[in-house]
Formats: structure tokens, C-alpha cells, sequence
DNA sequence: CTGAAAGCGCTTACAG
DNA sequence: CTGAAAGCGCTTACAG
């Protein structure tokens, strides 16, 4: 490979000069300019990264832990790895990315050797191990999901909370007065994952503010099982007229629950999903839901996170916990229910 | 943070023996080597791998290329990004992720800037602008995906050709006469996507050499077009007693198509799909298929890829075109034909 | 068994 | 507007 000593040489100027002419941080002549643009032309130059990096303290490069679990719905974080990877190049970084189990260690790896300029945690925890050594590294974090202490790091997510009250005032203003949420699995929550128990809390809280009933579950992460158990809620709970899912696996498995039994959607019950469209198109599942904007939220962590790599902290100020708000999307899953609309029980 | 030359002083010795201990390139007396290691302790020292990378022309990294085709299933893409990442860090090197559209011009970036140690490609299609890329660069690559011209690189893939022998030769052998095959979407072929036409040929030709007829069609991506395609399948056919799925939405569709027909599978109908146990799983679907293996050729590309990065290439010989066979996973829905097992036509 | 030095390929003050 | 030189943090022949 052609180094700037040869692109100097073959120009007939200084490396200094040369380097000077292509990153144009100081005023060179035209003809001095071209000579060096005609010799990277004619040698196919490409600085290399690991000098540039060595010399510049930029590596230019954003690492990207993914965290994968049990009982997590793994094609969904492909949707937030793109948003993270294509914001990333717009910005004009790359991705190392990592899917190692032990998180901690990794991220201290890539940290300390100094193999990024920044770091974007997936899937964060209530209380992931991995933010302490975030916060003791010489880089700049930036969280998808909500962690329990989210100091020293910026956050990104969707608002769980708004969502589940959002999900409920929807059907209680149809007039709704008997719901069904069906979360996901206990250990789910017990693991960490907040944002369960931060939909369900609000939602229940809301519901009682309004004086309606919400039945609360966690459900299986599995599609044989969540078939069964949705089967068992909608009979144990046959005056119910809205189902809230913040579930992938019984999002997926309900159409054909709904058929086998007969029922119409939003004639005989109301549905209100939380998943991305993408995961929406996959399943072609036919539930209004709130989007959970998986590349939205990628993108808004690459944004800020490239903003503390370049800008100083005092220009980009405190450290940031920014919850998006949910979006509603239509999907004609939603209505008065029959009760309130025919005075007949359906 | 702290460097080997840190290290170094606080161990009283050179940074050349410094360096020596942690590498364990040449001997180095007990006494020196343990002050040394408290050193390192004391420091947290990492080193620089940038600075090493420099030092040695080995960055440790390793480039992947997703591609991201319009009507392929997204997150199947998933499985591959994993089975690469989870085996090249197991042979201690990270992963570069590109997922940029224009797949020529990061090749080129990645390589040229000598980012990574060599690159995986995923994805690949018949006619394949980046294996020209990857030819002329300094980096050895590895494929998963069978190109048209496979001189220069190493070729990891399922073998398609087999695998539609495999399917028609199974229900041939039980006894079925007419099956129908469904494929992707044609504009799959016309980019490139060559093994949809391995699979169908191959199957199209067996079935002739045995005398039974395939009804081999393209089918739509999506999902709920393709179920009408397939109840149209199964009404223009009502004699065809197997049903062959190279087409993961088809696959996806096909229980509730079932359901509503009132067919049961393998009594009314014999089912055979092409996908990975992965997809089984998130779908629930309850098919035999051929498993499309996506972690398995994941790793075999970085262990080859990583010989051939770290052994001199006469040590590795020559480059490979590894097709692997067609596994069949028995999920019982393959049985004679009711017309050949009783004598009626169904 | 250990050290002084060169070199990897860049960038960027310092000098003119 | 341009050049000679130092330095980023490593590794590794060269010498002893």
C-alpha cells in the first residue's frame, strides 16, 4: 500500500505538505494542491486508520454492544443495530460490534485498548453491570433503554410509562371498562428489563385513577405456550373488552387465538400491540400498536453520542435521559366496545 | 491511560522488555516478569491497539459486510451476523460492521485503510460487484453465499442443488406423485440471489428423472399476498399431495392456510421447507425443513477466513467452494400420500 | 536474560 | 505558502 511518504515523493512536496493538502487544515497553492491530488489519484492512496488513530486519539470507530437473552425476541434487535450502524456511517463512523455474553468485559476491552471512540449499550438493564465501567472509561456512553441510575450517561427510550397509560386512556374514553395486559415473561423483569414493569405499573395506576379494571399478566415468550395461556385469560375473562400486549410472542400468536375462537377484531375485542412496524410488516399482524421505534431510538443515541466524541461537554451540556413519546399507529384494531355501543354484553 | 512505557518504569526495566514479558516472546527471568505484571495491575494497563496494529499490520478485526435486499427476510440476517461475531471473538478477533448500502465502496474503505484483517461477506449474489473489490485488495476474504465466480475467495454455503433433490427424492420415495414448489420471488432471482434457482432446478430435474411432476412457482415475500397465492396453488392443484417452500413467508403463512382449508399436514398434506431451526422457532411452525444452518456457515467462513489470515497461504492451500449438505429436521409433517396409502385420491 | 534504537504511517506544532 | 522534526504507543530486529 501507497503511504503520504509516497504521495509526497511522487508530488514533489514535504509529507507535511502533503497530509496538509488532503485533511486542508491549512491554506496550500492550487498547483500544490493538484500535484497531490494527482499523485493519490495515481497511487489509489488510503490513509491508514490505525496511524491516523494513533496520531489523532480518533479512532473514528463507535462500538455497539448487543445483548442477547433468553427469552428475548432476537430478530427485533436487528432493527436497532441497523439504526445504530447506518446514523453511525452517515456520521462518517464505523461499528465494532459486539455480541460477546460477558458484556462488562467486553466493553472494558474496546474501552481501555482504546479501539473506539464511544459506546452504545442495547438492551440496558435496571441495573447492568456494564455502566460502571462505562462510567470509569475514557469514552462517551450512550444507552438504548432505561437503566435504574442513568448518571454519566446519555439515554434513549421509549417511554413506557406514557405508553401504558396511553394504551389504557385509548379504550376507557371508547368506553372500555375491563382490560387485559399481557406482559412479557416474570423473569424478563426480574432480570431487569424495566421497561415491563414501568408499562404495567402505569397502566394499572391509570386504570384505577379511572376506575376501570385491568387485568395484568406476564405471559410466555414462546409461541405453544402464549396460544394456550391467551385461550385460558380470554376465557377466564370473558366480559373483557380490550387486550393490551406488550409482547412480542402474543402479538404473533393472537390472530390465529382470535380465529380459532371465532372472534373479530375490533368487533368483539379491542387490541393495542407494542412492537416496531418493521416487526408489525413481518408478522403482517393486523393490531393497532405503539410503534417502539427501534431505528428512531438508534439513531437518536448515534446523534448524541457523536456530539460528546466531537464537541466539548460543556458545549453539549448535562447528561441527558430522553424518552420518546408513543406514537399511536391505526391499524383499525380499536373501538367502542359492544357493550357500550349496542347495550347488549357480547 | 497509561502505556508500556509506564509499565515499564514503574517496573524498573525497558519498554522492549516490558513489551517481551507481556508478549512471552522471548524468556524473561521470573523476578522481572512478575514486576512487570504488578505493574501492568497497578496501571490497569491495556495496550494501544491502534499503536499495535501499527506496529504489527494486524488490527484483530475482522470486517463483515451485511446487505440488506429488499424482500429478503430481514431478520434471518440476524443468525449470520451472529454466528461470525460469536466465533471470530472466540478466536480473538472483534467485528466491523458494515451495513452500508453501497457494499463496493466500504469494501474498498474498510480495506484500503487496512481496518480489519479480512472481511466476510454476506449475502453474496451471483454476479457480485464486491468480489472485485476483494480480489485486488490485501485482505484474504470468505463468502457466504455461492458466487457465479468463486477464483480468489473462499465459498461457504448450503448446498441448494441437494437440498432440492433431497426434498422431491423424500417424497418421491413415500410416494407422492405431484408436488409443488415454491420459491422466492422471481426479482430475487433476477439480482442475483442463485441459489433460488440451484434449489428449483435441481429439484425440477430430479423429479423428471423419477417420472413426477413439480408444479415450481415464485412466490410473493410478503405476507399476506402470498397466502392468497397459496390457497390459489392448492385450488389450480388439487391433485398435488407435497408441498416444497424455498420462501420463508411462505412458510410463515402456510398454517393459518391450512387452517382455513381445513387441511391437516402431513394427512392431507406433505410439508417440506427451506429455513434455519431459528426461524422455526419464532414462527412455531410446524414443518420438517431442511435447515438453512446460518451460524454453522457463519463460523466455518471465520475459521477459514482466520487461517488464511494468520498461516501463509500455501499452508492453507487452495481456496475453497465447502457446499454443505442439506440436513433434514423431522418435525413429522411428511407421510405417504393418502391416495398411494389407501387407494383414494384426497 | 536485557536494553537502546529503529520503525510502523500518520498529524501537527514549530520555524521560516 | 511550505518543510524538517517530533511524537502518538506499540513491536522487534540488533547488540551485548
Amino acid at each position: 500500500m501507497a503511504t503520504i511518504g509516497d504521495v509526497a515523493r511522487v508530488a514533489g512536496v514535504s509529507r507535511s505538505t502533503a497530509s496538509y493538502a488532503l485533511s486542508g487544515k491549512r491554506s496550500i497553492s492550487t498547483e500544490v494542491r493538484e500535484r497531490v491530488a494527482a499523485a493519490v489519484r495515481e497511487l489509489g492512496y488510503t490513509p491508514n486508520a490505525g496511524a491516523r488513530a494513533l496520531a489523532t486519539s480518533q479512532t473514528m470507530v463507535i462500538g455497539l454492544l448487543a445483548q442477547f437473552l433468553r427469552d428475548e425476541f432476537a430478530p427485533a434487535m436487528m432493527q436497532y443495530i441497523l439504526g445504530v450502524s447506518d446514523s453511525a456511517r452517515e456520521l462518517g463512523y464505523d461499528i465494532l460490534l459486539v455480541t460477546e455474553e460477558d458484556g462488562t468485559r467486553a466493553l472494558r476491552r474496546i474501552t481501555d485498548s482504546r479501539m473506539v471512540d464511544g459506546v452504545v449499550l442495547l438492551n440496558v438493564a435496571e441495573h447492568d453491570d456494564r455502566l460502571d465501567i462505562l462510567r470509569s472509561a475514557g469514552q462517551p456512553g450512550a444507552l438504548v433503554g432505561l437503566p435504574g441510575d442513568p448518571r454519566g450517561v446519555d439515554v434513549f427510550d421509549l417511554d413506557f410509562e406514557a405508553t401504558g397509560r396511553l394504551m389504557v386512556e385509548r379504550l376507557h374514553r371508547l368506553g372500555h371498562r375491563e382490560l387485559i395486559l399481557v406482559s412479557q415473561p416474570e423473569h424478563v423483569v426480574e432480570r431487569g428489563g424495566a421497561y415491563v414493569w414501568r408499562l404495567r405499573n402505569a397502566a394499572v395506576e391509570h386504570a384505577r385513577q379511572r376506575g376501570i379494571t385491568v387485568h395484568a399478566v406476564f405471559g410466555s415468550s414462546q409461541q405453544p405456550h402464549i396460544g394456550a395461556e391467551l385461550n385460558a385469560l380470554l376465557d377466564a375473562h370473558p366480559d373483557a373488552t380490550g387486550l393490551l400486549l406488550n409482547n412480542e410472542a402474543a402479538a404473533a400468536a393472537l390472530p390465529t387465538v382470535l380465529h380459532t375462537r371465532g372472534l373479530g377484531s375490533p368487533g368483539d375485542l379491542s387490541v393495542i400491540g407494542r412492537y416496531s412496524d418493521e416487526f408489525a410488516k413481518s408478522f403482517s399482524l393486523p393490531f393497532s400498536f405503539i410503534e417502539s421505534a427501534p431505528d428512531r431510538l438508534g439513531r437518536m443515541a448515534v446523534d448524541h453520542l457523536v456530539r460528546r466524541i466531537e464537541q466539548s461537554n460543556e458545549a453539549v451540556g448535562g447528561h441527558v435521559v430522553r424518552l420518546v413519546d408513543p406514537e399511536f399507529v391505526d391499524r383499525g384494531s380499536v373501538a367502542a366496545p359492544r357493550a357500550a355501543a349496542t347495550g347488549h354484553g357480547r
